[in-house]
DNA sequence: GAGAAGATGAGAGGGTCC
DNA sequence: GGACCCTCTCATCTTCTC
C-alpha cells in the first residue's frame, strides 16, 4: 500500500503544479510571430520539440536563435526559457503564492478551530497556560507543526503577536514550497533531457550500425548457447581448418571476455592467424556462468571432461542453502564470478525488506528487486531471508580449485575474491587442453603468460599431464605467491621460474629460456580484460586501454616463440 | 598508510511487442 | 524491422576503519 503525507504538504504541491503547468504556454505565446517563422525546413525539428512538451512558439524562437544543426542549445535555451517563465519573481508566481493566503485557505483555518473539540482547545486548559505556551498551542491547532512554531517563537520573539508568528509560518511554508516546485521542475526539466539524450543515443546506434554495414561488418556473432566447438558428451559438429601460419609447434591458447566491446574480438582474431574464437559459457561446466573466448591451435577432437564431474547446480554445489532458498528464487546457476562482492549493508537491506513476510511470499516488486541484487552479486541463501555473498572457498570450488587455494601465505580476502574473479573455470579449460595429454605422455613445457593464480596449470596437473618447465609471467605478487604455494604442495617435479611482467619478456630472454628447455610446448595465457569487462564503468577502452593492450605482448611473444623455435 | 567496505553506470545482446 | 525493456558484466574510485 501506498504512503501518503499527512500533513497536507501533498495538496499543496498538486495546487502549485496545477499553476506551474499552464505558465509556460501562457508567457512564451506572448511571442505569437514566432510560430509562423518556422520554416517547412525545420518542420521535424519543431515537431520533434512540440512532441517533447515545448510550446511551438518557443520552439521556433529557440531554433532562429541556435540554428536548426544545434539541437542540444535548443533544448538548453528551451529549458532555460521555461524556467525564467516560471521563476519567483514572475507576476503569475505571485499569484500563486497568494492564492495560500486566501481566503479559502483562512476558512480551513477557521473551520479547523471552530471544529476541534480537543483537549488543548479548551478554553479551561488554555487559560491555565502562561503566554508562550498558550501561543504555542493555537498555532498548533491551526495546523502549523510544532517545530516550526518552536521556530517561528525563537525568531520572532517571545512578545510576538499571533499575526506575526502566522505571517513567519507563511513566508516560510511559501519558501518551502517554491523549493520543492522548482525541484520539481528541475525533475521535469531533467526528465526531457534524458529522453532527448536517451533519442540522441538511439539516433547515434542506428546511424552508427548503418555506417558499419556500408563499411565492414565488424559483430562477432556470439553463439546461443555458448557451447563453444562442442561440450562433453555431445555430438562434435564443428569441423575446422588451421590457416597453415597457426599450426604448432608450439600450441597455444588464449583467453578473454566473451562479451568484449565491439570488433575488439576480430582484431584479436586477425592477430592470432585469423582463427575463430571459441566461444564456451562455463555453466555447461559448473554451477556459475563465465562466458569466454578461446583462441587456440589445439585439435578439437577427442576431448573430455575432468572428473569427477563438479556440482552443476547451485544446490548441487551448496546444500544447506536449499533448506532457505524461497521458492520465488528460481535460479538454478550462479552468475559471473568476479572480483568484487556485496556489502554487509545490502544484506541487511535485503533482510529488512523480507522481514514482515513470515506468512506469505513478499510483494512482487519486494522479490524482483532482491532477486535483481541476488543475480548482480551473486548471493546465496544462508538463513532466513539471509542471503549472503560467497566465501572464497566456495568460489574456489565453482570455479574448479582445490579448497584453500588461495588462502593464507599473507593473501588477504580482498585479494582472494581479486585473484579468483580475475582466473580461469578449471573445468573448462581443462576440457580443451584435454587433448593435450596424449599428446605429452611424458610432461609439458609450459609458457603461461599472464598466469594468474594457475588455473591453466592446475587444469593439466588435474587432466595427470606432468608439468615439465613451467615459466609462469605474474605482475600480481600475491597472484605469484599464491601459485608458487600451490606448486610446493601438490609436489610437483618440475622446473617453475617466475617472472613479473610480460614486458620484461624479451626476445633475449625468450631465447635463453628455449635453449635451456627445449622449446615450449604450450604458450597459455589471458591478457587483461580491465579495459575489455562490461563491469568496468570508468575506462572500458578496448584493446587500446592501459592494462588490455597488453594482448599486443601475448601476440609478440607469441610469434618470438614461434619465430626462435623455428629457427633452432 | 594500507586494507576493507561501499557506492558508482554504461554498453551490448537478447527477448518481446507492435 | 524497430522500439523498448531487461539482463549481465575477469572494475574502479572514494570513503571509512584500524
Amino acid at each position: 500500500m501506498a504512503n501518503y503525507g499527512t500533513d497536507g504538504s501533498d495538496d499543496l504541491d498538486w495546487d502549485l503544479e496545477d499553476v506551474v503547468v499552464t505558465e509556460p504556454v501562457a508567457t512564451v505565446s506572448c511571442n505569437g510571430e514566432a510560430s509562423s517563422s518556422a520554416g517547412p525546413s525545420n518542420s521535424n525539428l519543431v515537431s520533434h520539440f512540440v512532441g517533447m512538451g515545448f510550446p511551438r512558439e518557443a520552439v521556433a524562437k529557440a531554433i532562429r536563435e541556435n540554428g536548426e544543426g544545434n539541437s542540444e542549445a535548443i533544448l538548453e535555451s528551451l529549458l532555460t526559457q521555461a524556467a525564467l517563465a516560471e521563476s519567483p519573481d514572475s507576476p503569475e508566481c505571485e499569484h500563486a503564492c497568494s492564492d495560500l493566503f486566501s481566503s479559502e485557505s483562512a476558512d480551513d483555518f477557521i473551520y479547523d478551530l471552530s471544529d476541534s473539540d480537543s483537549d488543548w482547545a479548551s478554553e479551561e486548559k488554555v487559560d491555565n497556560l502562561s503566554e508562550k505556551d498558550r501561543t504555542l498551542k493555537l498555532l498548533e491547532t491551526m495546523g502549523y507543526p510544532l517545530d516550526e512554531v518552536a521556530i517561528a517563537m525563537d525568531r520572532c520573539g517571545p512578545n510576538a503577536s499571533i499575526e506575526e508568528m502566522t505571517d513567519f509560518l507563511c513566508a516560510a511554508q511559501v519558501a518551502r514550497s517554491a523549493d520543492a516546485f522548482f525541484y520539481d521542475r528541475e525533475e521535469e526539466q531533467n526528465k526531457k533531457r534524458r529522453h532527448f539524450e536517451e533519442e540522441n543515443r538511439w539516433k547515434r546506434k542506428k546511424e552508427k550500425r548503418f555506417e558499419r554495414i556500408d563499411e565492414c561488418d565488424d559483430t562477432t556473432h556470439l553463439p546461443n548457447p555458448m557451447v563453444g566447438f562442442g561440450l562433453p558428451d555431445t555430438r562434435l559438429v564443428v569441423k575446422r581448418t588451421l590457416p597453415e601460419a597457426a599450426v604448432g609447434p608450439p600450441y597455444f591458447y588464449y583467453e578473454n571476455v566473451a562479451l568484449a566491446p565491439r570488433g575488439v574480438w576480430n582484431t584479436i582474431a586477425r592477430f592470432l592467424y585469423e582463427i575463430e574464437p571459441e566461444f564456451v559459457d562455463s555453466k555447461f561446466f559448473s554451477a556459475a556462468a563465465r562466458k569466454r573466448g578461446y583462441i587456440h591451435n589445439l585439435p578439437i577432437n577427442n576431448r573430455f571432461p575432468l572428473k569427477p564431474i563438479p556440482p552443476q547446480t547451485i544446490h548441487e554445489a551448496f546444500p544447506s542453502t536449499k533448506r532457505w532458498w524461497p521458492a520465488w528464487d528460481r535460479r538454478t546457476k550462479l552468475n559471473c564470478v568476479q572480483t568484487a562482492t556485496a556489502s554487509a549493508k545490502l544484506t541487511e537491506r535485503i533482510r529488512k525488506a523480507l522481514e514482515g513476510w513470515e506468512d506469505s511470499d513478499p510483494p512482487l516488486k519486494v522479490q524482483h528487486d532482491v532477486l535483481h541484487e541476488c543475480k548482480k552479486w551473486n548471493l546465496v541463501w544462508v538463513g532466513k531471508n539471509k542471503a549472503a555473498p560467497l566465501e572464497p572457498d566456495e568460489i574456489e570450488m565453482l570455479l574448479g580449485f582445490p579448497k584453500n587455494h588461495t588462502r593464507g601465505g599473507g593473501i588477504s580476502r580482498t585479494e582472494r575474491y581479486r585473484a579468483l574473479g580475475n582466473s580461469f573455470q578449471v573445468d573448462t579449460v581443462a576440457y580443451h587442453l584435454s587433448v593435450l595429454k596424449e599428446m605429452f605422455p611424458n610432461g609439458i613445457s609450459v609458457l603461461s603468460l599472464f598466469s594468474g593464480i594457475g588455473g591453466a596449470e592446475v587444469a593439466l596437473d588435474r587432466l595427470g599431464i606432468p608439468l615439465k618447465n613451467v615459466v609462469a609471467v605474474e605482475i600480481s605478487e600475491a597472484s605469484r605467491s599464491i601459485f608458487r604455494s600451490w606448486w610446493e604442495q601438490s609436489n610437483q617435479k618440475g622446473n617453475l621460474i617466475d617472472i613479473s611482467d610480460v614486458q620484461k619478456l624479451d626476445a633475449d630472454k625468450l631465447e635463453q629460456l628455449i635453449s635451456s628447455f627445449g622449446g615450449f610446448d604450450l604458450v597459455v595465457g589471458g591478457s587483461p580484460c580491465n579495459n575489455i569487462s562490461g563491469s568496468n564503468r570508468v575506462s572500458r577502452d578496448g584493446l587500446e586501454g592501459k592494462h588490455s593492450s597488453l594482448f599486443y605482448d601475448y601476440f609478440r611473444i607469441l610469434n618470438q616463440v614461434k619465430a626462435i623455435m623455428t629457427k633452432t
